[in-house]
DNA sequence: GGGCGCCTGTGGTCGGACCACACGGTAGTG
DNA sequence: CACTACCGTGTGGTCCGACCACAGGCGCCC
């Protein structure tokens, strides 16, 4: 009584294997081969069922011999956020509007949790990202900067999941953003009044007041959000 | 220079599809053999590529014949997400309590949109499910409705995104709150300390007092998370 | 002892084959 | 004429065997 489809044989075998601990992040999978011989399906099962976590961000895949070859262990959670919320904004069944308000609530929510004043060697990076979107030549350079801006200061909670999650939510609705962005000629004026509000996020933060902050995150997001026509 | 990987030429083409509005919701792909022969690859790679969509929600295969038969776009955003957290909490690389704290942030920053008194007609159904928990014999009925309670008050808010989240969220830590609820032997008073913290919530609501109802739900989450010892 | 080349095992791809299934038209029946 | 039973057809699901490119490790040769 075997009757379970045998791609997800494989999967909950594998699936087990990393529940018991017996599998974990850096180790490698038995041989494709070896896979199908044991659970007693074919090949191209086992394969459908590594493709599979390959995609989820479980697996990676690498041909040639040796310890780095064949299926490894990874845990990169984006990978499979990423595109499953790029396909379902593409379908239409995702409102990019609702992705931003949630980005909101995932960022103003982290900084809330801030209570004690960050130390400035924390906020290092933060800086010197604020620094290069000064720098910054064009609105393509500005929005990368930007992404790392707020994803570090999202890091500072502790919060993996949070963190990951905003990346995601930025990842699949990167080009919209992108795309209001440069069809606006006075990108200038906008990163001038963006980087403002970064300042004042960093102050806050600094300061310890994690409400101030998430306030400024939730105005300054929206605001620029509404500006592209994205709410 | 057609160099990329068999099965993501496969991917790219459906998605462009999809981008371009060829393919909507509802639409019937190629069958897997007709799209092998015109994109020249084997209809392994298309097998690997359908099965790729359809761990993501954005496709599901029924075999047979007829309108229903074949590869169907769908957009089951909740599929993905959720195979993907269970798969990545198992590999201890995204902790529990992140994601007990994520669900806050998404829970209550959903509360606190609202600014205006909820329509009691609009909370018919989150009475419903109190009083189908106030009726529960045992913490499994009981987890069950307090699952959909939850998910119903942020659909309240209308943001798609929020609650697809939240779901896959609950769903990838469903097991290791239900064996925390089920280990408890006081589950009863657990019960009745929840079920009063519910109404608080549905009343902060009902007064249009999303800040109160904010609060409310940050201390029902975690102190019932503190209790489980998932923080 | 050091450098070079073969040998092995890996994932990647392909083609063909068979199966169970569900639909749809068709032939047979009342 | 209406209804039923049947079979043909196209679908995804699975399996098998084959070949390829690649990377590492081994042993041979210099």
């Amino acid at each position: 009584m075997t009757s379970a489809q045998p791609y997800l044989r494989v999967i909950d075998d594998i699936e087990a294997s990393i529940m018991s601990g017996a599998l974990t992040v850096g180790d490698r999978l038995e041989s494709e081969r070896a896979l199908a011989e044991r659970l007693g399906v074919s090949r191209s099962s086992v394969r459908e069922a590594i493709r599979t976590l390959s995609t989820l961000g479980v697996v990676r895949s690498s041909v040639g011999s040796g310890p780095q070859a064949g299926a490894i262990l990874i845990s990169d959670v984006e990978l499979g956020w990423t595109s499953a919320l790029r396909l379902h904004v593409a379908m239409r069944s995702l409102p990019v509007g609702d992705i931003v308000r949630t980005r909101v609530m995932l960022e103003a929510g982290a900084y809330r949790d801030v209570h004690q004043p960050v130390p400035r060697e924390r906020l290092a990076a933060a800086h010197d990202l604020i620094d290069v979107m000064d720098a910054s030549q064009g609105p393509q350079s500005f929005h990368h900067a930007d992404l790392a801006f707020h994803l570090e200061l999202v890091k500072l909670s502790g919060n993996t999941v949070a963190a990951m999650l905003l990346s995601s939510l930025r990842a699949a609705i990167e080009g919209y953003v992108a795309a209001s962005f440069d069809s606006r000629d006075d990108w200038g004026d906008v990163a001038v009044t963006l980087q403002c509000e970064h300042r004042e996020l960093v102050a806050a933060l600094e300061a310890g007041d994690g409400e101030r902050a998430a306030g400024a995150a939730a105005r300054h997001i929206l605001g620029f959000a509404r500006g592209a026509a994205l709410l």
